[in-house]
DNA sequence: ATCCCGAGGG
DNA sequence: CCCTCTGGAT
């Protein structure tokens, strides 16, 4: 078999993304923040390694009792510890919260930067968040985050070389290979796709959506 | 047991 | 690179 050559390589990518949006054609984010980009950064940075609906369990409890950037800035972290003791990491997330709070009133005026570096700045916001803050509440792509999910659907499909070893330059071989209106909706549909098909131990290649067009495919 | 739409620190 | 933070779901 010839090695796939880059034009093909391309429109094999252009597939892929065709299939995502027909099987995940809403790409919005399951957390409820009421359409606040505060409410949103909290949301996601309480939901990393926890699911998205023990986190929408304890925010309405939160928003309630702290409804501003300034309300939460000024909050008793055990207190916040407290409402949001169901979820994991409760006591980094609760500290975390408070002094993302205070750095968004305190250094940028109450408002939710439209920045990715400056978003990374909040304490618990790294990439991942930042990008999907960006992306979900403001409707600015500026990267794909590449977590695990991402690195290996990419590496899969074979979408980025071997040489693509760290997420950073899994990131800039997609970025090459989509066109940037097609960045946006990438990690939330593949993180379902890897959550619910392509799942890292046990992939289910006998019911992909993708198998014809996937190099790694474990379908006899 | 293993995973969850991670991030920070050593 | 490694480790830690943490509870709940499956």
């Amino acid at each position: 078999m010839p090695r796939e050559t880059v034009a093909a390589k391309r429109e094999r990518a252009i597939e892929i993304a065709r299939r995502m949006n027909e099987r995940y054609p809403k790409a919005e984010c399951a957390l409820h923040y009421d359409g606040e980009p505060f409410r949103l950064v909290i949301a996601v940075l309480l939901s990393a390694q926890t699911t998205d609906k023990g986190v929408n369990k304890v925010t309405p409890a939160l928003w309630k009792r702290y409804p501003t950037p300034a309300d939460l800035a000024s909050a008793d972290v055990t207190d916040v510890e407290e409402i949001i003791r169901a979820i994991g990491f409760y006591r980094t997330k609760a500290a975390n919260c408070v002094k993302c709070a205070q750095l968004v009133v305190s250094e940028y005026g109450g408002e939710v930067p439209r920045d990715i570096d400056e978003l990374q700045k909040l304490p618990g916001v790294g990439r991942k968040t930042a990008n999907v803050v960006l992306n979900e509440a403001f409707g600015i792509v500026e990267g794909i985050a590449v977590d695990t999910h991402v690195f290996r659907i990419a590496h899969k499909l074979k979408l980025v070389g071997p040489s693509a070893d760290t997420p950073a330059k899994t990131e800039t071989a997609l970025l090459k290979l989509y066109p940037r209106d097609l960045w946006g909706p990438i990690n939330h549909q593949w993180v379902l796709f890897g959550r619910e098909t392509c799942i890292a131990r046990r992939p289910k290649c006998e019911e992909c959506f993708l198998a014809d067009l996937c190099p790694s495919c474990g379908k006899k």
